[in-house]
DNA sequence: GCCTGTAATGTTATCGTTATCAGCCAAGGC
DNA sequence: GCCTTGGCTGATAACGATAACATTACAGGC
């Protein structure tokens, strides 16, 4: 550490000797705060800006015991699911004055313990985590930082302080009660990296609980989700022989559809293809895909009130399920003349 | 500002009384540092893990000036392409030992300023930052804060600090040049936010120096990517005649072709479509598109590396522009006889 | 003119960590 | 036995900001 008296060439202390005040007076000119002649505190404020002075957080921290940031956690960005969410939590939190920190976690909880960990050296005032299958680390290291914290797009009855999010097991149950309706008889369902998508599987267990029995799966090696969808649907014809198909999301099931146009087969005669979370894809597609559409958005914002509201000690819902909507499409049959409420 | 003694029953405090040590031991410990026996170190190590001790980033980087973590900032992350830029320099960015910070800008120069300004706030040691159009404030400020910056995607010959990416006017004209081969005489081209895309911009210019004249141009609200291409293009029909279109990007010609079906017209017999980018969804259509594949992943790697030697005061190339490869497809007209190298 | 109240400003100590330097102790050389 | 030498370890003072408290200046009431 050198011991030079007090650097005077840059920071706060070039300002306050610029503008002939105290660093105090800087400070609270710059934030805002009362205690500011109104002269004093423009010519501060000119004088900052040609100085080209910014506040050093890492102090400001320091001094508040925690930083105006919340660490936000996402699987990935790679289609407009998450991104929706994202955009709904920013903006509310942002609004509320303070910074996001985003992260990716690729679907691995070891990646998200050591993120999640590396965010609470900087002290947020809040976390965010996209899921409720963390690594077993995650739960006690959160307790004992005593963060409020968000877990968001699954539900839990059970999180780790407080949720909002979709019931995938009913989700899964509402899509197979549309299409059992429609007279489809062997379902079969394409995700990614079998086993280890705890939101798919749930879809599942949720279509095999209306149908009453197990459901034949297929994956694919992770890849870009057109691939992917492809790749599942080859292995399930295969190995299989569905008259409906469902997928993870519907770029896959997209994927999922040139196979079937490849192999010659009728859509929606001859197999259905149902897809998930009515993305902007569906807009263009000469036939719509059948999809459920969830309320991403809607989520965001609503999760991002919950979390600052228990960041100011208000208490709520501990955990919240929104509804999702079955949208029909054309790549299912039309349905008959029974009126189907959608969900 | 509190004034009792010190809070010895949490952070670095607490574990040196656990271990019955001074905090300065513990602080060589956590970092990994020399004077340390290695029984004390141990011992240490499990006690902050035990109590699940996080060490205060900011007080490190207050401590020590500046953090050790590098800023990043991109338009968005709705496909492939900054994804997989971004993966190729988070890699070699994290192996350095430096956490990554990401946001995006959405194309709009004001945000990106406001968040490089945020991000200065907290000392960062690099900045990386997507394009060479950028707010008139932001080149003094990062000049000002000295800090190693790399600018990336676009190339410019008088960059900021340090650059590598790609000459989008000269992969404009090669793509041109290969349009042109095959015959088509009427080109136009579809972006998004006409007038205030540099990248777009950049690679029409190109088109226009192969063709000798200005290009019809169309584009369309922001919204998603596939409903941008199909607007843009049904625009373009309906006010020029062309027999090809370019798009800003694969997602956007998909867009296109959907519509080019939809009018009847045959593709590539009545009217050409290029892509750009050679994205994931290029490998299940069952026609692909003709596109431009980008080196992304390696612009993502180099850009890191140069950036982490001029971080560590290593002189390199300050501009580094990398080569595009045009991917022939089905949406454009056979090639002849003669055998066209692509790029 | 003296006193009191209020707004503007300055002084000091502190947040948690680390650089620097000083001290301590055991081993080895004479 | 005395003095180095070198490896561990600890005490102290920063880093840049802010909270709490102290001080000053000025206006108005008596």
């Amino acid at each position: 550490m050198a011991r030079r008296p007090r650097d005077t060439t840059s920071g706060i202390y070039a300002v306050a000797a610029e503008a002939g005040v105290s660093v105090m007076t800087v400070s609270r000119a710059m934030r805002g705060v009362e205690g500011v002649s109104s002269v004093r505190r423009d010519a501060i404020l000119q004088i900052a800006r040609r100085l080209n002075y910014v506040p050093n957080s890492a102090a400001r921290a320091l001094s508040q015991t925690n930083a105006d940031l919340v660490g936000i956690s996402v699987p990935n960005l790679l289609n407009d699911v998450f991104a929706d969410v994202l955009q709904g939590m920013r903006g509310t939190i942002q609004r509320a004055g303070y910074s996001t920190v985003i992260d990716t976690t690729e679907y691995d909880a070891e990646v998200e313990l050591r993120w999640v960990s590396r965010i609470l050296s900087w002290r947020p005032a809040a976390m965010i985590l996209t899921g409720i299958d963390h690594h077993p680390d995650l739960r006690p290291m959160l307790r004992d930082a005593g963060i409020p914290t968000l877990e968001t797009w699954d539900f839990s009855s059970d999180p780790i302080d407080i949720c909002v999010g979709l019931d995938h097991v009913a989700a899964g149950a509402d899509v197979a009660r549309y299409v059992q309706d429609l007279g489809y008889v062997r379902p079969a369902f394409v995700g990614a990296r079998v086993g280890t998508d705890p939101r798919a599987d749930a879809r599942v267990r949720g279509l095999e609980q209306v149908w009453g029995g197990p459901i034949a799966r297929a994956g694919a090696a992770p890849e870009n989700a057109f691939r992917m969808g492809a790749d599942g649907m080859r292995t399930l014809m295969a190995d299989h022989a569905p008259d409906v198909v469902f997928f993870l999301n519907d770029l896959m099931a997209f994927g999922g559809m040139t196979v079937a146009a490849e192999m010659g087969l009728d859509v929606p005669g001859d197999i259905g293809i149902v897809g998930f979370n009515a993305l902007g894809l569906n807009t263009v597609l000469p036939v719509p895909l059948t999809t459920v559409s969830t309320p991403r958005r809607q989520m965001g914002v609503m999760g991002a009130r919950n979390l600052l509201a228990r960041m100011h000690g208000v208490a709520g819902a501990r955990a919240v399920a929104l509804p999702v909507k079955v949208q029909p499409g054309g790549t299912t049959r039309p349905q008959g003349r029974r009126l189907q409420a959608g969900a």
